[in-house]
DNA sequence: AATTCAATCAACCGCGGTCGT
DNA sequence: TACGACCGCGGTTGATTGAAT
């Protein structure tokens, strides 16, 4: 049988010190992202890896916008959340250098609100269904056996083409998603 | 200047799926 | 095949910051 994943009781929680951070990305330059739960102890941090896996990937790692969204990474929100709803991680996907997190966030704070004041007069669940409906008949129009969920068979990462001039995937072609394995270019 | 309120965002928690024993 | 740990995800919380009074 495993491990527990980790020891509670001897975990730091809160806000990353400046130290905690650079020990983190020092271990990830040198061994990279692998197996989270003895990460914190061979990069000599009292973590747990839940939340050193968090940390890298929602703040340290250096891909990371750090910006903020444009006004085509928000119509691309918008329509990924009208096809996926709260499928955050998919989202991101097709959002480069944007986290599930980042992208939540955003949601919450940002566009939820707009939309409930912009499309009060048309009714938003209109729009939504609208945006599917269009949706949905381009990817049928594809292939019509793949509307099950936004692909991410590359990995979550955009493809070269139908890029946006911000360099955002802006092509919302449908497929069943791949195996985790073979979309496992994250770890 | 002090206080209150709202907005933002980093981090935590709990759950479900997957995988190792 | 069952059990339990690991991983990733989405929901939620809490600290911080800025605006309003």
């Amino acid at each position: 049988m495993r491990k527990p994943c980790c020891d509670k009781q001897h975990t730091n929680k809160g806000a990353w010190s400046q130290q905690e951070d650079q020990k983190l990305i020092d271990y990830i330059q040198k061994h990279g992202e692998g197996c989270w739960r003895s990460l914190p102890q061979a990069a000599g941090l009292l973590r747990c890896g839940k939340s050193c896996r968090l940390r890298w990937r929602n703040y340290l790692r250096p891909d990371l916008k750090r910006d903020g969204f444009g006004e085509d990474e928000e119509d691309l929100i918008i329509r990924l959340h009208a096809l996926l709803g709260n499928r955050w991680s998919l989202i991101a996907g097709r959002l480069p250098g944007r986290t599930d997190n980042e992208v939540k966030n955003y949601w919450n704070s940002h566009i939820r609100k707009k939309l409930e004041s912009s499309h009060r007069n048309i009714g938003f669940t209109r729009l939504r269904a609208e945006i599917s409906s269009a949706a949905r008949s381009k990817s049928q129009a594809n292939d019509p056996e793949t509307f099950v969920a936004v692909s991410d068979s590359n990995g979550g990462k955009p493809e070269p083409s139908n890029k946006s001039s911000s360099g955002i995937n802006l092509d919302l072609t449908l497929s069943i998603p791949s195996k985790k394995l073979e979309s496992s270019d994250e770890n």
